[in-house]
DNA sequence: GCCAACGTTGGC
DNA sequence: GCCAACGTTGGC
């Protein structure tokens, strides 16, 4: 069992169409960083716990809790040639690209990104890492349970 | 729109 | 394998 920050742009996909989506449940679709596929390849397991993220958007920071609801497999995007996430180099034979479903749990008052860099507790996070881009981001479970207990 | 930071590409 | 150039992310 382990925590993660997933980031998605509101515009795209926010709580609210995670909320409304069937099941309540949306592919995590477009991911096209190697770290970030690694995280859903090798350490994601259903029932892990997700900080959903907004971002690229007026008010960034945390807008619900989720849970990560399927092993990894191709994201069907990478082989749609009007998709903007369309990858030539990858093939139905060795696909490139992975995801995960992710279903909704729990839409929360947003918990800007500047509230998350006030809490000692929270300093290392890596999300708040200088620089950090990555879309995914392992969750510690002392910063999950600080989080969720005290700042939802 | 700016720009820091980082990942990827491609020439050598 | 190096590394400069380029593209992308994402907060502000």
């Amino acid at each position: 069992m382990r925590y993660w920050l997933m980031k998605s742009e509101p515009d795209e996909a926010s709580i609210d169409h995670l909320a409304q989506a069937p099941q309540h449940t949306l592919p995590w679709t477009g991911v096209r960083n190697y770290q970030a596929r690694n995280f859903m390849r090798d350490m994601m397991q259903v029932g892990d716990g997700v900080l959903f993220y907004h971002s690229s958007c007026p008010e960034p920071g945390i807008a619900g809790l989720a849970e990560v609801s399927s092993t990894a497999y191709p994201d069907p995007t990478q082989f749609d040639k009007k998709s903007t996430y369309y990858d030539a180099k990858s093939s139905q034979e060795t696909p490139r690209w992975l995801l995960v479903d992710v279903v909704f749990k729990k839409k929360i008052p947003l918990i800007p990104l500047a509230a998350l860099r006030e809490h000692e507790e929270l300093k290392d996070m890596r999300v708040l890492a200088r620089g950090n881009r990555l879309s995914i981001t392992p969750v510690t479970e002392a910063e999950w349970r600080f989080i969720t207990k005290r700042l939802v």
